[in-house]
This record gives structure tokens, C-alpha cells and sequence, in this order.
DNA sequence: TTTAAAATTTAGATTAGTCTAAAAATATAA
DNA sequence: TTATATTTTTAGACTAATCTAAATTTTAAA
């Protein structure tokens, strides 16, 4: 029943994390990560080997630590997955940055690939609107957001053209 | 560092299951709570003394399980979550109910107080809208997803009032 | 009321993910 | 280049959550 292929949070966190190095700093070493992840180093040992059983990873020993083909693509799908969150967090719901940053890196391994996409959909609906301002209902959320008031407006009630 | 109060999310789940089942049935029992969550009776048992131990939970052996008014709250709380989470998927993202359901189920051991409360600001803020129809841009993301085109609205750019 | 069936509990094994402490390898500095 | 410091690896312990299998208790039926 159970996707074998299936990788827990805690080893996406991994692909992310080596991923993430990678782009920072070209390579990814394996106290880097756990200081990242705020582990110790032998935790990150026993994680790579399993990501390396599963053809995530490549490390040879007292190396560097690398990502296969599959290991980037999963990597960079849970990263998009964390972009599109913490766009959602900071941009719809006007949460402060640093705790967006959190929230998405949680709820990055919750979501799927559909409620990703539908996501990554309504960004880019925003972003094909013809106006280069954000759309009316944000700005007055925003404004409900920090006065509690509804201002009114007829865009709600007005007819699509 | 860590909170020690805080729950794992198998332990949000079972809290939210005896919940549930104390909402349809009444009375929540070991069998039903294995039988939800999909695990054996056994597993359930262990949780049991666990939420026990921490005054969430109470159950005489052999009988009925129980929520603490403590247990109770904590469980109330996830399922508020939970539903947040459905209706945004549902209402918003437009996805499938059965698939929002699964979704919102997960999601809910990650999101953050701060992010429920503005999910359900949001809402709010929809249904003090003065229209009772969705707003103009619900409505026009909905022809989007299932068009891929995006109809003109001045709704868009027009000034607040 | 005794017996059979169903539910619950206990005991003990297993797995994933972590840790500590010590050993081994590599990098740095004198 | 040798000694020291840093990093990585290994070995083995621990915890949370699960399972199986067996024992116990409760429920229901004969």
C-alpha cells in the first residue's frame, strides 16, 4: 500500500538541505549540513547512506557530498514546493518573513503535487493580470488585515466583462 | 529548545480521532480509534497511556476513551485547523474534496497558530464582503483553471473607494 | 450459566532517526 | 614534515511508533 519510493520529511529535508549548500557554496559537506539542520554529523552520515542505497546521493568517503540526477530533481521539487508556500505566507497572508521561512520548510513536505500546481497556478493568474498592482481584494485584505475594517468596493459585486 | 508539551503529529492524530469519534458515536473506543487511523489496537493502547500520562486522555482498561478538558481543547484546535485547511483547498484551490480532505489531514500538524488565524481572517473577510457571490477574482481564478485563460476585469485597477 | 467470539491488553521485536563517544582520516600550522 | 586541530566515520545506545503473537477481559449466544 505504501509507496516504497516514498521519502519520509526527514530525508527530503536532507535532498534540500544538500541542494540548498550546493547553490550557496558550490558543494555541500557533511558538517555544513548538520549544522544546518541541527543535527550532529553522524546523524547526516547514517542519512547519506541511506539517500546513496536509494541513488539520491553520491559521496565518497570524507568528501563531498553530492546529488544524482533524481536526488536534484526531487531536491529542487520540494524547494519550488517551499517557494510557493512561502510566497503564499508572505504575499497572501502577510506573514512576517522569518516565520514564513519556518512554516513553508514544515508544511513543504505536506503538500502535493496538485495543491503545489494549483498554487503555482494562481501566482501566475495574479501575475497575468493586466495591472502591475496587486489585485484589489489583496489590498483590501490587507487593509482588513490591519485596521480589522471592510472598506467597500464594486469589483465584488460588478459582472465579468 | 524544545517544547516538552508539544505533541508529535501521531499524537495530534489520535487526539483528533477520539474526537471525531466521540462527535459521531458519542463514545470513542480502542477498536474504532486502530480502525481510523489504520494501525493495530496495540498501537493505539501505547498511544493511550502516553496521552495519559500527559492529561489529555483518560481510559479505564477495557473501557471507553476519554478526552481531558485539556485533551479536548488541544484535539478542538486541530480540527479547527483541519477545516481551515479544507475550505481553503476546497473553496480556493478548488480541489477535489476527497483529495482536500487527505491534504488538510497532513497539513494540519504543520501549520502554525498565527497561520490559522489568518486563513481564517481571510475567510472572514470573503463573507463580510456585501455580495453574496464569490468575489470577482475567486470567480475569474475558477474560469482560469479551467480555461487557462484569463478574462478581463477592471475590477483589477480600479480604485478602492 | 457456561462457552465461544470479539475486543483489549501485555510482552517483546522491529524500524527510523537521533545521540554520544571513540576511532580514523584529513587539513592546518609550527 | 611532524604535531595539532578539525572533520568525518564507526559503533553502539536510546526513543518513538509501529507490529505480531499471546494472554486477558468483556460481550453475546447457546
Amino acid at each position: 500500500m505504501n509507496n516504497p519510493l516514498a521519502l519520509s520529511a526527514t530525508m527530503e529535508d536532507y535532498l534540500e538541505t544538500i541542494y540548498t549548500l550546493k547553490e550557496e557554496n558550490g558543494v555541500a559537506r557533511v558538517g555544513e549540513i548538520a549544522e544546518k539542520l541541527n543535527v550532529k554529523s553522524s546523524s547526516v552520515n547514517s542519512a547519506i547512506k541511506q539517500l546513496t542505497d536509494k541513488n539520491l546521493v553520491v559521496h565518497e568517503k570524507y568528501g563531498y557530498v553530492g546529488l544524482t540526477k533524481r536526488g536534484d530533481k526531487i531536491a529542487s521539487e520540494i524547494k519550488d514546493k517551499h517557494n510557493i508556500l512561502f510566497r503564499f505566507l508572505t504575499e497572501f497572508l502577510l506573514l512576517d518573513p522569518k516565520e514564513a521561512e519556518k512554516e513553508a520548510c514544515c508544511i513543504e513536505h505536506s503538500i502535493s503535487k496538485k495543491t503545489f500546481l494549483r498554487l503555482t497556478k494562481f501566482f501566475k493568474f495574479l501575475e497575468e493580470g493586466l495591472s502591475t498592482e496587486k489585485p484589489k481584494i489583496l489590498q483590501l485584505f490587507e487593509v482588513y488585515i490591519e485596521t480589522g475594517k471592510r472598506i467597500q468596493c464594486d469589483c465584488e459585486t460588478q459582472e465579468i466583462n
